[in-house]
DNA sequence: ATCAAAACCAAGTAAATTACTTGGTAATTT
DNA sequence: AAATTACCAAGTAATTTACTTGGTTTTGAT
C-alpha cells in the first residue's frame, strides 16, 4: 500500500468521470488536466493503467472522451490507488541472516497487518461515497454551468 | 496525507523501539539499520524529524540509542507518518481562472474529505495496537534470544 | 472525402524525492 | 583516555514523478 501524487491525480481524475457520469457524456484528458494542472501525456498514462484494470473505457474520435466502466458505487478507492501506484511491496527481508535466521522480520510482518489494514479500509469506500452526497451534486451543477459560460465566452473570442 | 516507504520506514523503526521499551534497552540506528537493510545516515534524517515531533528521544554514549518519549499507546500511527512524510497538500487550485472562477476545485474538496477520513483512520490506530499482542510478544521474545546468540557469536568471533 | 478531435503509443528529458556517502562534532560510559 | 553512540552538514546516486515531442489510429462532422 502506497500512496502519492500520482493516487491522488488518479482518485480525482475518477472523481471527475464520476461526477459526468449521469449526462452520459464523455470526459476528455484535456479537460481533466485543465482541472489538475497536468499535461494530457501524463494523464494518458496513467489512464493506459486505470485502463488495463478495467476501471475506465476510452472512446476516439471527435466527442470522445472517457467514462467509468463500471457503475460508481462498484469502484473501490482502494482500487484505483493500488492501478496506478503499484505497490511494490518488498516487505520480506530477502533471506538475510540477520537475528530472524531465515524468518521474515517481525516489523515487516506487523507493517504487512497494518497495511492490510489501511487497504481494507479502503477498499471499503466507492467512488459514489464521495461523489453522491447532495452538496457534490450542487457545487457539481453550479459548476458545468460556469463551464459552459467559460465556453461560449472563449467560443465567441477565438473562433 | 502521503504514504510511502519513507512513512514505513518510520513505522517499522517506530514499531522496532516499541518491541524493545518493555526491557528498558535502548536501541541503536545500527540495529534498526541492519534489521531494515538501510544506511545509518538515513535512518538519522528520519530520527531527527521523529526527535522534532517529540516521538523519541535519544541518548549519547556507550549504551545509547532511541526509546519513545511517549507510551506506545499514546502514539499513532498518523503521528509517525506525518512526522517524516510532510504532507505538502497543494489540495487547492492556485486562484486560477478555470472553470471554477476562483473557487477550489470540487475534486480537490473531495480529495481532502476523503484525505481527512484516512487520516482520522490512522489516527485511531496506536503503535501498542499493533505490537502489543500475544503472537507479537512471543515471536519478539524469540527474536531477541537469537539476537543474544548472535551477539555472542560475532563478539567471540571478531572482539 | 477530408478534416479535426480525440484516444493511444513510444522514447526520451527534466524535476523532485528518496536513499546513501563522507567526514565530521558532542556527549557519555567504561 | 578510548570507545560508542547520537547528532550534524553538504554533497552524490538512484529512483520515481511529471513532462515533452512526435507520432498513429479512430471517428464524428462538414
Amino acid at each position: 500500500m502506497k500512496l502519492t501524487t500520482k493516487g491522488r491525480y488518479a482518485v480525482t481524475a475518477m472523481m471527475d468521470l464520476a461526477l459526468h457520469q449521469g449526462s452520459s457524456r464523455r470526459v476528455t484528458l484535456k479537460s481533466i488536466a485543465q482541472h489538475q494542472m497536468l499535461s494530457v501525456a501524463y494523464l494518458e498514462h496513467l489512464f493506459a493503467k486505470l485502463k488495463a484494470k478495467n476501471l475506465v473505457r476510452g472512446v476516439r474520435g471527435p466527442g470522445g472522451g472517457y467514462s467509468l466502466s463500471r457503475p460508481a458505487d462498484e469502484i473501490t478507492i482502494f482500487e484505483i490507488i493500488s492501478a496506478v501506484d503499484e505497490t511494490v511491496d518488498i516487505t520480506q527481508c530477502k533471506g538475510r541472516k540477520d537475528c530472524q535466521d531465515g524468518e521474515v522480520c517481525l516489523t515487516h510482518e506487523l507493517w504487512t497487518d497494518l497495511s492490510v489494514k489501511m487497504s481494507d479500509f479502503l477498499d471499503e469506500i466507492k467512488l459514489a461515497d464521495i461523489v453522491d452526497s447532495p452538496r457534490v451534486r450542487e457545487v457539481a451543477e453550479r459548476q458545468s454551468n460556469r463551464c459552459r459560460d467559460v465556453q461560449q465566452i472563449q467560443h465567441v473570442m477565438f473562433n
